[in-house]
Order: structure tokens, then C-alpha cells, then sequence
DNA sequence: GCCAACGTTGGC
DNA sequence: GCCAACGTTGGC
């Protein structure tokens, strides 16, 4: 199968992406929502991921990360001492799904929501859409490929 | 920190 | 199966 492209928020007080390039790899845990959950079982090793910063200043894509492991069950759901933990999960029944990122390389520039949204090539994208809070989200090859573009032609991002 | 827009839960 | 109550997400 093609590589498939996606998008993945995580609030990077929780997770930043230089948390993942500094642990090299990562198991994405916590995803709690359906949608999202089905989503990350269609990804195949190798597919791409744009890692967006939330609830971020600015919220936007910041690097790139690529899917080492598909899907598998999401154990912190059956840990009673994790944040995460969900009672009607299980081993026999684990209700919730995670997948392994790696990651690839910080982009040239941030590629922030407002300039997402100031882009009539990507207002197909889900993550420009109002409401859509979906924390996985499908991204079309086109789409990945400008939003690529946009971080190389953009500023320097300031040293953190 | 606020709150709109969602998603989930559970009583009935 | 409806839907009110509740919880979460995430921009601002």
C-alpha cells in the first residue's frame, strides 16, 4: 500500500516534540475517542505524521513524525494508576489502540493554525475545519506536501 | 481561564 | 433509543 499521511495533536506540555526527538520513540497512549482510534489502526509502518502542537502559542505543525509500530493495545487503559486508565477496558477486551512514533525532523519553520486556515489549498483539512476536534486526522499527499512547503519557505523558528 | 463545540454516559 | 447531564478538546 502507499505511504499514507496524517496529522496528530498533542498538547506539548504534555508531549512536545522535542520530548519525542529527545526519547527517539515514543508509544502514543491516551487516545480516548473512537474516530481517532480507528483511524490509527488503518496506519501502516512508515506512514508520515505531522505533529501539531495544541493549545500551543501558536497552535500549529511543528515537525514530522513516521509510525514505527501499528496499532496495538493501549495498556495504560488497564492501568488503574494511569491518567488514562478506562474500567471497561481489558486484556481480553482492550477497547483502545495506540500506535509508536518516531521522530523524522523538526520543520524549517512553524506552520501555524492561523496560517492552515489562510491557505484555500488546505481548507479540505480537518484540523482548519471549525469544530473538529479530532486529535488523528487523515492528511492527503498534496496536503502534507504544501504544508511542507510552507515551513521551508516560512521564518526561522526561534530557538526554543 | 473561558467557553463553544463536541462526544459519551446512563436513566428512563 | 432518546436526550439531559456531564466530561473533554482546544482556540482564543
Amino acid at each position: 500500500m502507499a505511504k499514507q499521511f496524517w496529522l496528530m495533536k498533542s498538547e506539548p506540555d504534555v508531549y512536545s516534540y522535542a520530548d519525542l526527538e529527545r526519547e527517539g520513540r515514543t508509544h502514543w497512549e491516551g487516545v480516548r475517542n473512537y474516530q481517532a482510534r480507528n483511524l490509527m489502526r488503518e496506519m501502516k509502518a512508515g506512514d508520515q505524521v505531522l505533529y501539531y502542537h495544541s493549545r500551543s502559542t501558536p497552535p500549529g505543525v511543528v515537525g514530522i513524525a513516521e509510525v514505527v509500530k501499528e496499532a496495538y493495545p493501549d495498556f495504560t487503559a488497564q492501568d488503574p494508576d494511569s491518567h488514562y486508565y478506562d474500567p471497561k477496558s481489558s486484556a481480553e477486551n482492550p477497547r483502545w489502540s495506540m500506535v509508536d512514533l518516531a521522530p523524522v525532523r523538526r520543520l524549517e519553520s512553524l506552520v501555524s493554525l492561523a496560517a492552515l486556515k489562510g491557505n484555500p489549498e488546505l481548507e479540505g483539512m480537518a484540523v482548519v475545519k471549525k469544530g473538529q476536534r479530532l486529535s488523528v486526522q487523515p492528511v492527503r499527499p498534496e496536503e502534507f506536501a504544501i504544508v511542507l512547503e510552507m515551513a521551508a519557505s516560512g521564518s526561522p523558528r526561534a530557538p526554543e
